[in-house]
DNA sequence: CCGATAACTTATCGGTGTTAGCTCACACGG
DNA sequence: CCGTGTGAGCTAACACCGATAAGTTATCGG
């Protein structure tokens, strides 16, 4: 909040403040990505003017682009993985809380298509393939790991057939993917009503996963 | 550094001919599409080199380059449905008929993915929202009205509860659009094996589409 | 041979991400 | 109290991109 849109006359920081235009770029950035919903509309130009200021002085805070675009979701994967873990709390029943978890994410990607699709949507950097990415530092390892325990929790308390609980947590994952990237992605397709298709995955999710 | 393949001044096309460099654009697209894995490698110009003309000659066949890569996909699309078509057809059982279509999908996902991701993971033209799509022409029409054939087939046979073919086909399609493309678009996820992710998700949805 | 026209080109526009190099104001050591 | 180092940001430019307007060339029917 406070949107600050102070654009125009933006007061050079102080000495050690220059921190601060980092800050003041992210919000920019994310203002244009859910005003405009449209990545492409977001170019370093555009998140300069918004944030009073030339597009040089971003490259100050972020070494390209895509690291830019990658901070603005880092933050938004963080609220993802609060979303799905807020949801799930509030159900007492194991696999009702798996369902829980799965709506609240797929409900989070279609009020947030720009930053999903930026997400979960685009071929990572794919830049240095010699560095072979940081397991602990993969943004979203977190909410991850948090689906991995409730799948866990569920199979201990028998709503669902014992499992490697890892591939049982990947497939839930792809699952609740297919759908919501689809929907982004294909909006002009003759879906069925979107609660009905979902009820339906998760029906069949929990049943083929149900104990015998 | 990008291998030049050898473009002569390409002579220009006899009177009547003038369809001629359509092809050859959809080609040389095709080919750099696959070439450099990388949509964004295929450029208009790149494009245009690549047929051995200048960039404007492309927008005698195309009316701009979202026209052009849909062209291109369609190609594509039509194989996707012979692959699937073929796999589903060298099965008697409907049930292994339709896991072999799935299994189909995947493996054109995984071995085409510039051209899945043009497909299933980029939105549309986006542009005329006053033109809601002609339905008869949205491609891939055709392969998914085949999977719903395969699948009223398998509810007929028994081996699938009955229930409204459209919606199991749809749940069917995000399912294996789930898998496919997460590991297109975070190939550095620790993913399971694929094997055995695939499995286990065609297992859960057979179980769970299952007659009681 | 002529002129209409299909098939293409040259030149250009406005936009993009990104970099090199500069300026200017502040803070601090002497 | 002043000089200077440097943090913070800017100007100008590069090399691309998609797209268009207007020109040129070669072919073919008559």
């Amino acid at each position: 909040m406070t949107s600050a849109p102070a654009q125009r006359p933006r007061a050079r920081a102080r000495r050690g403040q220059g921190e601060r235009l980092r800050e003041e770029i992210l919000e920019a950035t994310e203002r244009l990505l859910i005003q405009t919903g449209d990545q492409g509309a977001v170019s370093i130009r555009a998140i300069a003017e918004a944030a009073g200021v030339t597009p040089p002085s971003i490259y100050l805070h972020f070494a390209d682009k895509d690291e830019l675009l990658a901070a603005v979701c880092a933050v938004r994967f963080a609220e993802l993985d609060r979303c799905m873990t807020e949801a799930a709390a509030a159900v007492d029943d194991p696999l009702e809380a798996l369902r829980a978890r799965g709506l609240a994410y797929v409900q989070f990607g279609l009020e947030n298509p720009e930053h999903y699709r930026i997400l979960f949507m685009t071929r990572p950097v794919a830049g240095a393939a010699d560095n072979p990415v940081d397991l602990e530092h993969l943004p979203g390892l977190g909410a991850f790991g948090h689906l991995v325990e409730d799948v866990t929790r569920a199979m201990d308390a028998g709503a669902l057939a014992a499992a490697d609980p890892f591939l049982v947590a990947t497939g839930l994952w792809t699952g609740v993917h297919g759908i919501t990237s689809l929907l982004i992605a294909r909006p002009d397709f003759p879906w069925p009503p979107i609660e009905t298709l979902l009820a339906h995955i998760v029906d069949v999710s929990a049943r083929g996963l149900a104990p015998s």
